[in-house]
DNA sequence: GAAATAGTGTCTTTGAGACAATATATG
DNA sequence: CATATATTGTCTCAAAGACACTATTTC
């Protein structure tokens, strides 16, 4: 390896933000991501994911939160790295390599993101022709979602403090897009959370419990990368 | 996000190689990687993975391809990314991104491999101290080869042509490190291989059946990335 | 035939999933 | 009490694992 390392290729970061909201037709709640209207060329009046450069003083995972925050006003519950893409044409007259993010967000903390001329929520399996390899990268990041959804507790970062099993179920059912037996759900994660002395009062049925996540047991398993 | 991207970071690739040899103690199947001893500060002296800068005229993965090949003379019959690395601190007087690969090579391929005084082949559960933050890399490498061993068929890459259950389910007991029952090992395998008509004589025991692998079936399911 | 591995059969346990039944709130 | 969801119970099926048993080669 020389000590001189070639010029030419920039660096930068993007990320894929997920939250939950009503679907426009059938009020279903499903994935939503923001993206951010690109100002010039290449791709100018595109959407994009919202990115940027990395600085020299900061890591690629602060890059991306930083980005994130810049652009959207949104602060994510989980942040991971997706894949870093890097051919050679994927953006015209440069060479650039853009480490991918994706964040999940509560759905109160996508209420008050930034809603502008430049950035749109969009429902994530509806989405327009984007900039670059965009879709692709949504695609991507779509199925790591919802692979993850299935042996890990990530669903837990779409929600709050506290829960009902209900609630739980209805992000697994918005991700997965496949209605779930409660009664079977509720034995696949009563083991891993903490039930508490509240119920919800106020439907006209039974007064379902709320549960806490236990903190004991983490949220994911990424192996020896305990950070991000 | 600005036109200009700043300066000031550099970008490479490494790469984990993983192949299956005797362990010098026990006699067992274990896994081996090459490392590469570096010539120039930072680290000089220290053993590190192999790997150099990405040019602006190759994708991530053929600077990976090609580093590997000048490096080490293997050509691996797996790669895939693992991870981007980019720490402010990760490297001394500079700011380096590394993209980092995972390879898996054929125990005829790693023979003839390169071994001199700049390459040296270390059991990979008993590597040196490493220059970067490499042990940490090699940790989560391993992490990921022994997961993704137990879900998908990726030690078929570790293989030739044809091979025998007993080769197969060596493979798995050197990754995973565990003794598994033939019989049931069977079983879950031989749905996806195809049996040949040849078998294997010479032992002083009945001779088993070679197997082909089923070229319908994916090695790997990584989702919307079919390449690497 | 003895030894050694290949390959088959079977039993137990575990977890997922389908679905019935009971519980407890509101109106 | 009707209704709606919460919560519990039970049955079936499939896969994993332990382990006994049979098959076929070489020496």
């Amino acid at each position: 390896m020389d000590t001189q390392a070639p010029e030419g290729i920039s660096l930068a970061v993007s990320t894929v933000i997920f939250a939950l909201r009503p679907h426009p037709v059938t009020g279903l709640s499903t994935l939503w991501l923001p993206l951010v209207r690109r100002t010039r060329d290449p791709f100018a009046g595109k959407w994009a994911l919202p990115g940027g450069w990395v600085t020299p003083d900061e890591s690629l995972s602060d890059a991306a939160a930083r980005n994130l925050l810049e652009t959207t006003a949104l602060e994510p519950t989980y942040l991971e790295q997706l894949y870093a893409f890097g051919d050679v044409d994927r953006s015209p007259d440069a060479r650039v390599v853009s480490v991918v993010y994706w964040a999940l967000v509560r759905a109160e903390e996508a209420e008050r993101a930034a809603e502008g001329d430049n950035v749109g929520w969009f429902p994530a399996d509806e989405l327009p022709e984007l900039a670059f390899d965009h879709n692709a990268i949504v695609d991507y990041a779509l199925w790591r979602l919802r692979t993850k959804m299935e042996y890990s507790r990530i669903a837990l970062a779409f929600l709050g403090e506290t829960f009902t099993l209900s609630e739980l179920r209805e992000v697994h059912e918005a991700v997965l897009q496949k209605p779930l037996d409660p009664a079977n759900f509720r034995r696949q994660v009563e083991g891993t959370l903490v039930p508490t002395d509240h119920v919800v009062t106020g439907g006209r049925h039974r007064p379902p419990r709320l549960y806490r996540y236990d903190e004991s047991i983490e949220l994911v398993h990424n192996g020896p990368l305990a950070h991000a």
